[in-house]
RNA sequence: GGGCCUGUAGCUCAGUUGGUUAGAGCGCGACACUGAUAAUGUCGAGGUCCGUGGUUCGACUCCACGCAGGCCCA
């Protein structure tokens, strides 16, 4: 009982306690005992196991652990359950550098199952050193059974999931504008873009246009492109509505023709140098070097007057189906560049196609052999042959054709030659580069499947009002405003690795069909095979893989008895993960009942970037499909930077190593640092010296002062008593054990906000400040005295009851050093299975915790005073004088205040003794909005008043000002000084000190010094702190007089049986006491304590 | 370019519906204690509360416009 531990060593106890934990299995039987508990129910995020966890996924695992923990300690049952997310473009990617592979050369240098077969090993190549950090860290959650998103039974699920939605009709397949790679013949993604080079300067014609209105005789619209050969598939152009434009008379650069033309008026300058206006109109003044013209504004107005107005275009290839070439209004359009009008190809820009298909603007289609819609340029990236002045020309120079010509300068000779061309300038301008072939990608329309989320914004947005966001802001700001702007999901990717679109299709798209289930997809195979388009069923075997390529070789049969293949995709792995509540459980094929008890979570927690993300897809499938959230509270996490506010990269090799920090520092206090620094949604600046400071003061103070209740503990034989009632026990225990219910309360209610950091701060503060710092030093004597009495037992009872709930307190967030505690404290179970603990009220005395706040200032300024006068502690001062103010709270705590500041007796001043100087200042929180303009003047007037008049309110508890009167409570008294003593005030406390000596205190103050170097003597001896001494001394008589009265106190103080006084000085050299007394002091152990 | 977040002492952070003396810890400097001692305590120095305007009797706090950093999206 009440072992010694030794010196702070987390890591070593830390793995002491994991060994306990994994032999008694602690987590399953915490989790049994809540069983029959109110459900509370957690989703963990699959992390995707082909990396390395970093420190940041310690960060957000310690939150989830942590609300697990506290909502397990408050009686809920909590299952957690790992899971694993395992497809995906990542992995792909890492596998086809490890095979040294191109995408394209997948399915012909290597077939698509061995290559899946690569990414599934690849995917849980880290899954070891994700499973020991899991378990390093403290994070309870269930490993032995996890949800892993490539099993059948998930996929299932899935497809379940999709047919719904394309029941719904929430999916449809249509083109958008995709990066590709015509060189690479792919469709690139985002990820591939943002790779290191991807963007490059480059260098292209920009060409600002003419367009002839149809609405305005003889006027043109001047539009402005760095890329020419999209020219040809211009179907709109667009304004902004709220931008001014001008019609502006001048004269075409290269025809020297007059001419009007319409832009918007803050894009002039960059067309028309100011003295332009000045110059005559005549063509002689048009100067091509400088780009001088002259010209004339007409008229100015709103882009909404541009709105809906038509043009002739410049190409007219093909016949659109339907009114192309108008003027439309959008938001996007700025004067930063060019003019202010914006050209509109739909099939070679993503806004271009969002804008086009807001105003119905047809695009610009051709069609090809088979009589299907093609765009202008084809898959090579060359124009079609309807495009006819540039067939065959490649935009860009994807061949490595030595002989290349720019078509974009074809195209601006062709526009020169016919006088549409204002200005031909060259742009140097960031565009992005296929990583593969270096070429620079194309903007191209590329079919793919969508969930129509447009449809579903009012009801996402609706469903995100019900969920607590932790923060809100995250809830209201950013995901709120990103639910109110959402575009369709694009599901789509062209891969391999990933859940296959359940989708089948004849091949002129006349039949469809979407499978929802394993038993639907063998009854459709069935049907395919009386066609004779399938041998066999593939699903009649047991180890059937729904993956690519296994599913690519089914052929459908559809009712006309056409064949139907599926359509190629894989979908967007955010789908398997934002699936994760339904197919975890193989929902609907099993698990009904339980699926409706789990859905929705009250609980789940990530990072930040996760916004986008999971809680995105989370939140669109739960809505679209059953119409409410996927969760009701999230907390959400910010970044791990390291110390500068860098992100961490293995590229500036600044990632930190969370095992190499728990084996330094343990796994709680790197948990701690990380909850403690700031909360939870702001970035960490992860510093290791501030980690290692953590472990110092806050994990060091609260083991030395077990070590420090273990000591005495130990020599006592204390053995484990309840609390004495209240009213027995001396106030300093009432104080500690009314702080201890205060903190469970705060404590309590941080954790029931989802806000650990204040937890965690406030427990700091109670650990370093009140239990260490002030109940502990005030109280050593206590422990270490004589006698066995009550008080005694009374201090260990108290001290081991505070101890005992800082265990529990604290136990969500430093699972391991609360389970060291709590047991050694003499509990058998483990913390985490106790109930966390509900404030007893009954313990409560706000009255005596402001007094001793107050006392513990009090004594501070009683140090900051005898600082000032050069007056040591040990020397004691016969009183210090206060405000009668205090009487009534400082007087049970006097003994206290006197002791911890050697001080004879304190003195309180009535208010008329004229010791003290009051102050009256307006209480401005009372008065701000009864004054308003005036409070300055009534603040000017309560400073002109005299002590005398200040006095006199006091008294009558009131003010009469300007006709009106004013109570105490509208003013704000101040006890200012105490003049003629030395004093103090902060904070509104005001101390003073009498300093006078008396001989007797003086002596005193020597005997002190005395027992102080008898003190330092024994220790250098080497005796132990419980050996008796016997004693000797030689002083100058006139001070061994003096200290002569003190004999007894001396010799209690330093254990000594015997003291001699030597009438004659040894032949040692003196000590010298004060730095004046010669003193000779001899010490001789005299017997052993036992 | 857009949305959101952050900016307070050398560092990490508090600062409660706006209230007149802006706080803590660490670090730094000085001192004390020596029966928690590889501990502990006390004191001190240290601030243009990112900037500029505005609202108000009063702004770190509210508003506007900027600046810097971060995240996400273009």
């Amino acid at each position: 009982m009440w072992r010694s531990l030794g010196p702070l060593n987390l890591p070593q106890w830390e793995e002491t306690i994991l060994a306990r934990w994994r032999q008694e299995n602690t987590f399953a039987q915490v989790l049994a005992k809540r069983q029959g508990g109110p459900l509370f129910v957690f989703y963990e995020g699959p992390p995707s196991a082909n990396g390395k966890p970093g420190l940041h996924h310690v960060f957000a695992r310690t939150l989830k652990d942590l609300v697990c923990r506290y909502w397990t300690m408050k009686g809920y049952y909590v299952p957690r359950r790992a899971g694993w997310d395992t497809h995906g473009l990542p992995v792909e990617l890492a596998v086809e550098k490890e095979l040294g592979l191109r995408k394209n050369e997948i399915g012909l240098r290597l077939s698509v199952a061995d290559f899946n077969k690569a990414c599934k090993n690849a995917v849980m190549r880290y899954k070891d050193a994700w499973d020991s950090l899991t378990e390093r860290m403290g994070y309870w959650i269930d490993l032995q059974n996890p949800y892993i998103t490539f099993d059948a039974s998930y996929i299932e699920t899935v497809w379940w999931l999709l047919k719904k939605l394309y029941e719904k009709g929430l999916l449809y397949k249509d083109y958008t504008i995709q990066p590709y790679s015509p060189a690479a013949g792919t469709a690139l993604s985002q990820h591939e873009l943002n790779l290191p080079g991807a963007y490059r300067s480059v260098k292209d014609p920009s060409l600002t246009v003419q367009f002839l209105s149809l609405s305005r005789a003889g006027v043109y619209y001047l539009a402005w492109t760095t890329t020419p050969w999209t020219l040809p598939a211009n179907a709109a152009l667009a304004v902004h509505p709220d931008l001014r434009y001008a019609e502006v008379e001048t004269f075409q650069p290269y025809t020297k023709a007059p001419i009007r033309v319409i832009l918007a008026e803050s894009a002039l300058p960059r067309y028309f140098k100011p003295e332009g206006a000045e110059l005559p109109m005549s063509p002689e003044a048009i100067d091509l070097a400088t780009f001088r013209l002259p010209y004339r504004i007409r008229q100015t107005f709103p882009g909404t007057a541009l709105v809906g107005e038509k043009y002739e275009p410049l190409f007219r290839y093909v016949e659109p189906q339907g009114e192309a070439w108008r003027i439309i209004p959008a938001d996007f359009v700025t004067t930063e560049e060019g003019t202010g009008i914006v050209h509109i190809a739909p099939t070679f820009g993503l806004e271009d196609l969002r804008a086009a298909r807001k105003h119905n603007i047809p695009p610009i289609l051709a069609q090809d052999a088979e009589g299907h819609p093609i765009p202008l340029v084809d898959k090579e990236g060359r124009f079609v042959p309807q495009a006819k002045d540039f067939a065959g020309r490649y935009v860009r120079n994807y061949t490595d054709d030595p002989a290349y010509r720019p078509v974009d300068e074809d195209i601006a000779a062709h526009l020169k030659a016919r006088g549409l061309v204002f200005r031909k300038e060259t742009y140097t301008h960031n565009y992005p580069h296929c990583w593969r072939t270096d070429k620079p990608i194309l903007y191209y329309p590329i079919e793919a499947w969508f969930i129509r989320t447009s449809a579903l914004r009012a009801q996402l947005t609706a469903a995100n009002r019900e969920i607590n966001w932790y923060p809100p802001a995250i809830g209201e700001g950013r995901f709120g405003n990103w639910l109110e702007n959402v575009e369709d999901w694009n599901l789509s990717r062209t891969r391999f690795w990933g859940i296959p679109l359940p989708i089948w299709r004849t091949k002129d798209g006349s039949h469809e069909i979407c499978i929802g289930s394993f038993a639907e997809l063998h009854a459709e195979i069935e049907k395919a095979r009386q066609a004779g388009f399938m041998r066999f069923n593939p699903l009649d075997s047991p180890n059937f893989d729904p993956h690519r390529p296994y599913v690519d070789e089914i052929v459908l049969c559809a009712p006309d008895g056409q064949p139907m293949y599926r359509e190629p995709e894989v979908i967007d792995v955010w789908f398997d993960s934002g699936a994760m509540p339904y197919a975890q459980l193989h929902y609907p094929f099993e698990n009904q009942e339980v699926f409706e008890r789990f859905f929705p979570a009250d609980f789940i927690a990530e990072g930040l970037d996760q916004t986008r993300g999971w809680f995105y897809t989370l939140h669109v499938l739960a809505v679209a499909l059953f119409g409410r959230p996927a969760f009701r509270r999230v907390l959400v996490n910010g970044l791990v930077l390291d110390k500068e506010g860098n992100k961490m990269s293995k590229r500036l090799g600044n990632v930190v190593e969370p095992f190499q920090l728990m084996a330094k520092y343990g796994a709680d206090a790197t948990r701690w640092y990380l909850v403690s620094n700031a909360p939870p949604w702001e970035n960490v600046r992860f510093d290791e010296q501030r980690l290692a400071e953590k472990v110092r003061t806050f994990f060091g103070t609260l083991h030395n002062a077990y070590e420090f209740f273990a000591l005495y503990a130990r020599i006592d034989n204390y053995a484990i008593q309840p609390l004495p009632p209240l009213e027995t026990l001396p106030l300093i225990d009432q104080w500690l054990l009314s702080e201890t219910e205060k903190l469970t309360q705060e404590v309590g209610e941080a954790y029931e906000k989802f806000f650990p950091t204040q937890a965690a701060r406030i427990i700091e503060e109670f650990v370093t400040e009140r239990l260490s710092n002030w109940y502990i030093r005030l109280n050593r004597r206590r422990f270490w005295k004589g006698e066995r009495d009550a008080d005694k037992w009374a201090a260990f009872t108290v001290l081991r009851y505070a101890l005992r709930r800082v265990a529990q307190l604290m136990a969500p967030i430093a699972p391991f050093y609360a389970e060291l505690l709590w047991q050694n404290l003499g509990e058998e179970a483990s913390v985490h299975a106790s109930d966390f603990p509900k404030p007893e009220p009954a313990y409560r005395q706000p009255a005596l915790e402001s007094a001793m706040d107050k006392t513990r200032r009090l004594a501070s300024l009683i140090h900051s005073l005898r600082k000032r006068s050069g007056i040591r502690v040990r020397q004691p001062l016969p009183q210090a004088l206060l405000p009668a103010a205090y009487k009534s709270w400082l007087e049970p705590l006097a003994e206290l205040l006197l002791n911890e500041v050697n001080i004879k007796s304190l003195t309180f001043l009535d208010d008329h003794s004229r010791a003290i100087v009051y102050e009256l200042r307006p209480n401005y929180r009372a008065l701000g909005s009864l004054l308003g303009a005036r409070l300055p003047e009534f603040a000017a007037y309560l400073k002109s008043l005299s002590q005398n008049e200040i006095l006199h309110i006091l008294e009558r508890q009131g003010i009469e000002w300007e006709g009106q009167s004013f109570s105490l409570e509208q003013l704000d008294v101040r006890a200012q000084a105490l003049p003629g003593w030395l004093y103090a005030t902060e904070g509104g406390l005001t101390v003073a000190l009498d300093t006078r000596l008396t001989p007797e205190l003086e002596s005193e103050g020597w005997a002190r010094e005395l027992i102080h170097h008898i003190q330092l003597l024994r220790k250098s001896t080497g005796l132990e702190v419980t050996d008796r001494i016997s004693l000797a001394l030689h002083l100058p008589p006139m001070y061994r007089q003096a200290l002569e009265p003190f004999a007894e106190t001396i010799a209690q103080e330093v254990l000594a049986v015997s003291l001699h006084w030597l009438e004659t000085p040894p032949d040692t050299p003196a000590e010298m006491l004060l730095d004046t007394i010669p003193v000779h002091i001899q010490i001789q152990r005299a017997y052993e304590h036992v």
